[in-house]
DNA sequence: CTATAATTTTAGAATGATTCTAAATTCATA
DNA sequence: TATGAATTTAGAATCATTCTAAAATTATAG
């Protein structure tokens, strides 16, 4: 587990007035201890490990809590529901066609890409969102046909 | 109507095989209208004005072939579900967390950022999503607070 | 022009993620 | 310890999407 994330997450929830509950802290444990992307499904069975108790309901309003004060983003939606983002910082995303694994990727000119597009429009921007679709190396071995089912965004 | 357009997507359902039905065609019809990134729903309420018999079954079914066939994409899924892009050409996104608009914007070095990003990663990339979430024009006006729950991307 | 078979459409049922609700529990405070 | 606010909980409700099986359409062969 990444502690300063982890305390990052209580701090925030603490100094907005909210209360440090089991519940909220085995979440936040949760999502300080890697670099996935998970969905609400994810994150209730493994804290539940932690939390037998817990219920889906708290872990949805945890999630939503956590997005309100800007603590962790929404991802789009792929075949198993939403998934959260616990890195905030502008990144892309490779997004894995096969088998829907996320990983994190750095990208420089990020910014530099937002202040182009934010220049030459008349939006006011506020977050940027880079996805990249492809295989993974795994299964990039296991070169199946990559059935155009599995995952729809192209 | 853009009839370019519309005579890519009905050839290339003809050349696959698959029957032009006065469905399909009115579906084409209205993704060759125009500019927009409808949700299944939106393409259901329009199309209805001129096949009112159509089923949404048939909406879906369609839309779900035109993705097989490359003809059009799928972008994630906001509150009132997924939406399709009628551009396959890669662009940025504009997306108005306070309407929901959805506006193409070029962007110029979305190739170089593809390749960067595949030289940088084991990843053998297929195609990039770069959405920016922002304030459009209009609601820039109407400066409402930006209620952080209407539109959950960040 | 029929008959037959494949394709397509359709309405409605089923599914599954998410949200809502109302009651029970926990916690801060007096 | 008593009170009230915040939180959790289980289950119901909602809503987009998928599935199903029957009806309609269309292509093709005789
Ligand atoms: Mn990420
Ligand atoms: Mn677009
Ligand atoms: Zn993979
Ligand atoms: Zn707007």
């Amino acid at each position: 587990m990444n502690f300063e994330v982890y305390h990052n997450l209580v701090e925030a929830l603490h100094k907005a007035g909210y209360r440090l509950t089991p519940q909220r802290l085995a979440i936040c444990r949760y999502l300080a201890s890697g670099r996935e992307h998970p969905t609400p499904a994810a994150v209730y069975a493994r804290v539940r490990e932690q939390v037998p108790t817990i219920s889906l309901a708290t872990v949805y309003n945890t999630l939503a809590l956590l997005r309100q004060l800007g603590l962790i983003t929404e991802m789009g939606a792929d075949a198993s529901g939403v998934r959260y983002e616990t890195d905030t910082h502008p990144h892309a995303n490779l997004i894995c066609l096969q088998c829907g694994r996320v990983v994190d990727a750095p990208l420089p000119d990020l910014a530099h890409v937002q202040a182009v597009l934010a220049a030459q429009n008349a939006f006011e921007l506020r977050s940027l969102r880079l996805d990249a679709y492809g295989l993974c190396p795994d299964c990039r071995r296991t070169s199946m046909p990559l059935a155009t089912e599995t995952m729809s965004y192209a």
